[in-house]
DNA sequence: TAGATGTATATTGTATACAATCCAGGACCA
DNA sequence: TGGTCCTGGATTGTATACAATATACATCTA
């Protein structure tokens, strides 16, 4: 099995990388233009792999390009915001539903220690990518890869916006008792009741973030 | 509204567009190596644009590159097709049910124009795209546009499938009196029939298409 | 002969240099 | 004043040149 990442790393690999990360974690925000000549000289490398790296992340969705003005960072909408969640909710339970007949007690236990660590103390930094973990965990048996690649990259636009602390706060208790029960239904192989969880699960956090979102 | 193409294209995207064509018409063949020189040179650019052209062409999954060893067009396992019409079935039946009670008189109108032209002596080789185009302007009026993209990503992968003229003629005149019954569905507001039927279209359509994969 | 190792050549990856384009601001005019 | 047409600097787009890497083949060794 293949991690996917090449063990030789180009360039303009580790440029589109590092700049996604930066997009996520918020250095660089929504609309913030990015002048390739000063970025490559703060990276160290020319123009060219920088420009490589910016021509993929733009495919994904993370910036825009414009002829002869350059990139800007993406933004999201509020009804942008809406659709992926929506499409989330529609590919996720799907998902669920195969996966559950299909889990192991291996999954199951990864499950477990993936819940564990989102209740360690300061996870909030960490939250975007555990959080993604777990909902992976639980679909990876359901043995749909284009469909779980499609939702991380649907996933990582959303964190941008989920670091907003005010959801965070609000939301977080409630994601932990969600996925908890979860398990349970997971482990107890209901998958009407797990989707059904699953479905409120993801409605409710759509809830939040659009709330705080219109409320700024 | 915007066309979302730039008016002054640069070389890259014309080149993007330009491979992008040849995989889908199969000019280039799936598992074929690009080599980067050669075909910059045939188009008569540099390989800077080439290689930003790829790399967009990877991040939609049109091409795989590896590092070092170049790009080659992406095949597509039966595996892998049968995931993305499986996809295409839950997000397209959603996106029919939201559209349908959105539908003006132009939709259905454009709709049946759309029908005449499929009904066109020497359709074959654009009914890749006339086909698509008659699925978007149903999923048009559910205002979806980031769903919409996602569908037209997929349906070009399968389409480079589809032109296979084993699986054309045999599905042919199905998909002419199915397209022409969906029409008849959404006219009359009839949501659940038209979302049975629209399901049934894209399993008969995958049914034939991985049958005559598989045969080869 | 089979396998390992070195070397030449092809191919990709990146830096530099230059061309094309955009944009802010000033000159000019009605 | 307000609008239009320049113009120069900033920025992006592309070509060329060079560096890094991979692959095929020859050579060597046991």
């Amino acid at each position: 099995m293949d991690s996917g990442l090449p063990v030789k790393r180009t360039i303009a690999d580790q440029v589109a990388e590092l700049v996604r990360q930066r997009i996520l974690t918020g250095q660089l925000k929504g609309g913030q233009p990015i002048r390739q000549e000063h970025l490559a000289a703060e990276l160290g490398v020319s123009r060219i792999p920088l420009r490589e790296a910016l021509k993929q992340l733009a495919a994904e969705g993370f910036v825009a390009i414009t002829s002869h003005k350059g990139a800007v960072v993406a933004e999201l909408s509020i009804k942008e915001v809406e659709e992926l969640f929506d499409i989330r909710l529609r590919l996720e339970t799907w998902l669920l539903q195969l996966a559950i007949p299909a889990m192991t007690e291996r999954d199951l236990a990864a499950l477990d220690r993936n819940l564990e660590e989102q209740r360690h103390p300061d996870i909030l930094p960490r939250w975007g990518d555990v959080n993604w973990r777990f909902h992976e965990i639980m679909y990876l048996p359901a043995d749909r890869p284009i469909t779980l690649k499609l939702l991380k990259n649907i996933h990582d636009k959303i964190d941008r916006y989920l670091r907003l602390e005010v959801t965070m706060r609000s939301g977080f208790d409630r994601a932990l008792r969600e996925h908890d029960s979860l398990i349970a239904f997971c482990r107890s192989r209901d998958i009407p009741a797990a989707v059904s969880l699953l479905e409120r699960h993801i409605r409710e956090t759509a809830r939040g973030l659009i709330a705080s979102l219109k409320m700024q």
